[in-house]
DNA sequence: CACAATTTTGGACTATGTCCAAATAATGAT
DNA sequence: ATCATTATTTGGACATAGTCCAAAATTGTG
């Protein structure tokens, strides 16, 4: 198996379609994409896409491994084509942004649980909360027009 | 003010209602409730209760910083008035259900990012991922027959 | 007590996502 | 290449979690 999207596909035992190779190309430009902005894109390149066409590979291709799925708080779901470094990610408070950000260890878990509670545990999803560059307070000008889809905690 | 739930509410501002007092007893009583299991609770209590006002109460208690909510992946928001020590929590991928994890510092944030991306973090959520006692494989019976409400990723 | 401000209520509405069965497209075997 | 089988896609209905809004009720205050 080569390592082309259509083989990709291919050797996780998935049909290759347009729909699949498009949503995957989408999620591969834009990382932490929306479903619903994923079905935007999809449309754009091949015309017409079902939504539930688009919610349907997104899920395989989680399933699979080939995409991963996080969802901050009082956000849609997020896909990322990124898998298999156990990467975390930072999110903005204000403007809903997300960047990733490498983990130390780059296996999961990465971290330990001061008390495991007897769980067996197999991964520590880590989010980090805060403000980005363009939604920090600047010194004298006022605050930025952005409507702030989550207001900070402290 | 004391602190009594009244004091507590009325120290930050709030009126002191049946509703407010009996959905914050809510959250003691029972921690990482969803708004609708809460909403069932205070109507046992009460009476009546809407479900709107379940939903405005606990709002307005994490914003005046009474409560917290979390929400892991493919659940509703979870609310615990465990609050100020920043701790963390474990989730069942099988059952959902969540646990209480002491933070090491016991103040946000508690972890630093390998690359914090210029942004002003103020805290680090981490979610312990795995399986709960009841959920895990036992040696040689069957799997327990609870419904899996996410599926194991490994 | 009475007034003003806050809270509660119920109903409509929104957003995100899933279920289902019919139509279509992809794969494997001739 | 064509057919049969299997997998995928589609559209529409449905589900769940949550918010918006204006009227009614309650709370806190002078």
């Amino acid at each position: 198996m080569d390592n082309s999207p259509e083989g990709l596909l291919r050797s996780h035992g998935l049909s290759v379609t347009a729909q699949r190779l498009t949503v995957l190309q989408t999620i591969t430009d834009y990382p932490h994409i929306t479903a619903d902005q994923a079905a935007e894109v999809a449309r754009k390149k091949l015309g017409a896409i079902s939504r539930q066409s688009v919610y349907d590979t997104l899920n395989t291709l989680v399933e699979k491994g080939l995409a991963r799925r996080i969802q901050p708080m009082d956000s849609p779901a997020l896909f990322e084509d990124r898998v298999g470094d156990n990467h975390h990610h930072l999110v903005c408070r204000s403007c809903g942004v997300v960047e990733d950000v490498d983990c130390s260890t780059g296996y999961r878990p990465c971290l330990q649980a001061s008390d495991d509670n007897n769980f067996i545990i197999d991964e520590a999803e880590v989010t980090y909360w805060g403000l980005c560059p363009k939604c920090q307070p600047k010194s004298t000008k006022s605050q930025s027009k952005q409507t702030p889809i989550r207001k900070a905690k402290s």
